[in-house]
This record gives structure tokens, C-alpha cells and sequence, in this order.
DNA sequence: AAGTTTTTCAACCGCATCCCA
DNA sequence: TTGGGATGCGGTTGAAAAACT
């Protein structure tokens, strides 16, 4: 285990590659392949370990490398995912094409970390700097109560969001206005922060940033404030439906699916369509399989903040997608949670409040990226960013707007 | 113009994980 | 099951380039 066993060889050069030797790797790999990196360097002449050679053509020499400076939406991009993913630089590069970990790793250590503390954000949690002291603070003064609050969180996931708030009134989550509720905020931390507890980095309240229009919205991730339950719009109405979204995207966050993949089953949320009316149907994503409640399913005349999906939409969606809506009734169909994770439409609900106004032809400066009193600032230019596109291909005309808000915790 | 400081980024290092015998 | 090689990843380093004095 551990180094390359050929990097202990004598008279391995190590250093700046030469132009000779990057001629002898590209030769030999565009002949042959790469093959075996281990034996790549004796093959192609060359007085390099193979993990050098693998390195220097995968960050350098592949010809499908963009290089040149990073646009500003794709800056914006890798703050987005950055805020998602924490330092999971190979998964962020995964969704820039041309682009490789190493070279964002540096962006973001050179360039965009600095741009965000100028704004006021910090880097590490997204969160604004302001907010982080008083986090530092806050903790401080609680530290002596911090192992058991640790304990009962993990105990109240398995039971229920609700009984969380009432039984945990120093939580922090019992600080937010009565328009937010708990639910998206520990769901989301929750998986972000288990998705890797190795990370030195990672994104711990992203919940802090992801506010949800509710009832408002077209699209995006809304909570139902009297029962908790996380709602994602709009609607599948099949698993079809589902699998062809699914297949019609990149796997954006996967490896925030891998950690529910192995979670205990009981922790696994999974989404499940109605099989009630599904012209005027939701889908709720649950964080509990038996917690499903088929009459918390909305209607268009419900009182409550859960999302309504209007039969009217739902069936041009159908047409539109070559769908028919009767087909699926009766049907009660799961859909796997890493399933909805790898959609556009998480990522969708990550944008901020004012991609609508943002997108109003202007142009601007990558420096305006960066927004005081937000964490990211769409492009203002008119054409949609890579994963909206993705969202978009999918559901066309449908999406409206991205409408999930950001800063309601002010 | 020269010296110093800062920034950039290619490459390295060590570790984790995968794969296979 | 285990051990070792291969690969991939993220943190870090340090030389070169750029910016500053």
C-alpha cells in the first residue's frame, strides 16, 4: 500500500517535464493507449514513474483540455458545487468538461477563496463571515452541552423531524423564522456533513443557504412547514419518467448518494408518487420510508406551504414528455433516493432567488460575480448555466424559473 | 533597473481504495 | 482472507512568473 513501488527506482527524473518528454508520452499514448501506467515509462522511453506520467497527461497533456482561464460561469459553477461537495475537487471537476481537479483545486485556492472573504463569505462553509464569528461564539459559550446535543441529534433523525425541534429547544435550528422550516436544513446537512466526515472541508450549513419558495415556486425543493416533509418539484409522475430525467443527466452528486446508499435502511428517505390523482398530485421526499402519509399528498386547494402542482402543467408535462398520465395511476411507485440526488433538480434548488432577475441580457464583469449578501451571484448573462441546461433539456418550457431562495435567514 | 514579495500552478507526496491472485 | 500492485484523490510544495517597492 502507499507510493508507487517504481517511484523508489533510482534515476527517476522528477521536476518541470520537458518538452521532449511530454512529445515521447503524447506519442506513445496516442499510438498505444496508456495501458498500464506502470509501464507506460519504459515503453514510451521515458525516465519518469508511471504516476508521473499519468499525472502530467491527465492535468496537462489529454487533448481534450479546455486551459485558458476559467469563464465566470464556470467559476460560479465551482462555487455552487464547492458548496455541495466540500473540497471533493475530482467530483467538481467531473462536472466542468476540460477541466481538471487539479487546475479547480488551484482556482479555488488561488482565486475564488480569496474573492469570497472579500465579500464576505466564508470560503470553507459558504456561510457569511459575520455569521461564522457568531457560530464561533455561540459554540463557545455551548460547548459544555455539545456531546449531548451531538447524541440526541442522531437519535431524533430516527424518529422525526418535528419531535427534533420540540425536544431540542437550544438547537440552532429552533432559531429559524417560523417561514423556514427545519426539515431541509438538517436533511441537507445531514447528508452533506456524513457524506464524507473525513473532509477538512466540508460545507456544514449549507442548510444555511438553501431556503425554499413555499407554494410559490415552479420548481425546487420545498418543506411543508406543519409536517416537515421536503417536497421537490415538479413532479415525475412515473418512475419512467424518472429514469428518463435520471438518464437524460450527469450523476451530480454521487458521491452524496454512495453515503445513502450505505446508510442503514432505516435512514434512507426515498420518493414516492402518489397514487392518488396524479394530475393534481406532489411527490414528497421523506426521510423516513414509514413516514409516508398519503394525506399529506397536496391539492390545489390545500392551506398549507406544501407545493401544488397544477393538473393543467402536469399534463402538458405529460404530453410533452411523451407520457401517459393514466398509465401510471394506480401505481405507487419508489423511487430510489440516490436516484433523485443524481438529478438536475437538486442542484436546480441550489440556485438563488434572483436567477430570474439575473438573467436580464446584462452584461458583466466576472469580478460582480460575488455578491455581499449572497453566497453566489448568477451569471447575468442570458443564456442558462451547464446543469440548468441539463434541467432544462428535460423539462423544456416547463421550468420558469429556478426559484429556490437563498437568504431567508437573514 | 534591481531587489523583494506575492501569486500561480505544475508536480509531488502520502493515503485510501480497488482489484486480483 | 490477505497481501501487494495499480489507481485515484486531496493536501502540500516549490519553482517560475507576476506584481510591487
Amino acid at each position: 500500500m502507499g507510493r508507487h513501488s517504481s517511484c523508489y527506482k533510482q534515476k527517476l527524473r522528477k521536476g518541470l517535464w520537458s518538452p521532449e518528454e511530454d512529445d515521447k508520452l503524447i506519442k506513445h499514448i496516442t499510438k498505444h493507449g496508456h495501458g498500464c501506467w506502470s509501464s507506460v515509462p519504459k515503453l514510451a522511453g521515458l525516465q519518469r514513474c508511471g504516476k508521473s506520467c499519468r499525472l502530467r497527461w491527465i492535468n496537462y497533456l489529454r487533448p481534450d483540455l479546455k486551459r485558458g482561464t476559467f469563464s465566470a460561469q464556470e467559476e460560479n459553477m465551482i462555487i455552487e458545487l464547492h458548496a455541495v461537495l466540500g473540497n471533493k475537487w475530482s467530483q467538481i471537476a467531473a462536472q466542468l468538461p476540460g477541466r481538471t481537479d487539479n487546475e479547480i483545486k488551484n482556482l479555488w485556492n488561488s482565486s475564488i477563496k480569496k474573492k469570497l472573504r472579500q465579500k464576505g463569505i466564508d470560503p470553507n462553509t459558504h456561510k457569511l463571515l459575520s455569521e461564522v464569528e457568531n457560530d464561533k461564539d455561540q459554540k463557545a459559550s455551548a460547548s459544555n452541552n455539545k456531546a449531548s446535543e451531538q447524541d440526541s441529534y442522531e437519535l431524533n433523525y430516527e424518529t422525526s423531524n418535528q419531535e427534533l425541534v420540540e425536544e431540542k429547544p437550544n438547537h440552532p435550528y429552533t432559531l429559524i423564522d417560523n417561514l423556514t422550516a427545519p426539515t431541509h436544513e438538517f436533511f441537507l446537512n445531514r447528508f452533506v456533513s456524513s457524506h464524507d466526515q473525513a473532509s477538512t472541508s466540508k460545507p456544514q450549513d449549507l442548510g444555511n443557504y438553501l431556503s425554499f419558495d413555499y407554494g410559490r415556486s415552479d420548481i425546487g425543493l420545498t418543506v411543508n412547514q406543519n409536517t416537515s416533509n421536503l417536497f421537490y418539484n415538479p413532479v415525475p409522475k412515473s418512475s419512467e419518467m424518472m429514469s428518463e430525467l435520471i438518464a437524460s443527466s450527469p450523476a451530480i452528486i454521487p458521491s452524496i448518494s454512495n453515503t445513502f446508499l450505505s446508510s442503514p435502511s432505516s435512514m434512507k428517505p426515498s420518493i414516492s408518487l402518489p397514487d392518488s390523482d396524479p394530475q393534481m398530485g406532489s411527490f414528497h421526499l421523506l426521510n423516513r420510508l414509514q413516514n409516508w402519509d398519503t394525506n399529506t399528498l397536496t391539492n390545489s386547494n390545500t392551506s398549507d406551504d406544501s407545493f401544488r402542482w397544477g393538473a393543467q402543467d402536469v399534463g402538458k408535462l405529460e404530453k410533452d414528455q411523451g407520457h401517459d398520465i393514466h398509465s401510471v395511476q394506480g401505481q405507487h411507485d419508489n423511487i430510489k433516493w440516490n436516484e433523485y440526488l443524481q438529478t438536475p433538480f437538486l442542484h436546480s434548488a441550489l440556485q438563488n432567488q434572483n436567477s430570474q432577475e439575473l438573467y436580464n441580457g446584462q452584461d458583466t464583469k466576472p469580478e460582480t460575480q460575488f455578491m455581499a449578501n449572497l453566497p453566489w451571484h448568477q451569471s447575468q448573462q442570458p443564456q442558462p448555466q451547464p446543469m440548468q441546461a441539463a434541467a432544462t433539456d428535460v423539462y423544456g418550457k416547463h421550468f420558469h424559473r429556478l426559484p429556490a431562495t437563498f437568504g431567508q435567514f437573514s
